[in-house]
DNA sequence: CTGATAGTTGAAGTCAACTTCAAGTCAAGG
DNA sequence: CCTTGACTTGAAGTTGACTTCAACTATCAG
């Protein structure tokens, strides 16, 4: 192990549970920055930690890595983001996972109904209607990430 | 309009709301099927918007394509599935929906304790690790659909 | 100094769920 | 009969978030 406060990707994707291919792919996108060796190799500095912390939780969440990034742009550039820095930017947080959870709850309690019925009419039935409001529309968007609908859940 | 009790591709879609480029998707997959007019047009029987009406609540509860084929695939053929058939079905989504709310749930409330203190540390946080069972893994993963993560929410 | 281990790049691939396109064919009201 | 709008096909494109690949190059323990 070397000595220094710098951490390898190896290192960084260790300790954050990202792929190297990941934090190559977020250096690419504007979320991390590294400084490079002689020889060209990334060093991360160690606050990389708690910024990725955060990507993760914000992705968590429900944001997209664009969202993520704009979030990030708003860190003071030149200082360490402090607790309060990061407590800002997570505090819309909240009302975004109670809208989601407030959206599932609904569609649960419509699903109580139909079960019974077996109706799923169109256009008037919760669940393929839920609030008249969910039409998924465009390409590839589940509904919870992998890890949540069939691990934890 | 037309006098036979057989619905074109346009109709359908008019009436389930997916496009038809989503309908001749679905027989590909096979998910639907339909008739032919000697002309080579799809003409599809009115079940076929119940059958739509299910691919939808399944698609809003979480399921991906593949499981909703599945599923559909364990109807009976040869007789038209009746409300229990249908209230069969759907009778797992329960317990899904309550994983899931559940998990938004504890990511939620992790929050709350995370807003206060800004910690977003790794591996403890409950906001970047719920449950030490989130890792998103695998490409194209959204939290949410984008209706019910932009307007419903 | 050397060899194993870890790192580098750009380009291309993956996955899900569709959409878009081009180039044509069908159906039916007037 | 004819025109217009709806329909047909296979192939390729889209989006987001990465991963994989090939072909090197750097680092460092011994």
């Amino acid at each position: 192990m070397r000595t220094t406060d710098l951490l390898t990707v190896g290192e960084v994707a260790h300790r954050s549970g990202f792929a190297p291919s990941a934090l190559r792919f977020y250096e690419r996108q504007g979320l991390l920055q590294a400084a490079r060796t002689a020889g060209g190799q990334r060093r991360y500095q160690r606050n990389v930690l708690r910024r990725l912390a955060f990507i993760r939780a914000a992705r968590n969440v429900g944001l997209t890595l664009d969202e993520v990034a704009a979030a990030l742009a708003t860190l003071p550039e030149g200082r360490t983001p402090t607790k309060e820095d990061w407590s800002r930017l997570s505090r819309g947080w909240r009302s975004r996972l109670d809208g989601q959870i407030a959206a599932l709850t609904k569609l649960r309690d419509g699903l109580d109904s139909c079960i019974g019925c077996g109706c799923l009419s169109l256009r008037t039935c919760s669940m393929s209607n839920p609030d008249d409001a969910v039409a998924v529309r465009g390409p590839g968007a589940a509904f919870l990430p992998a890890p949540l609908r069939t691990e934890s859940a």
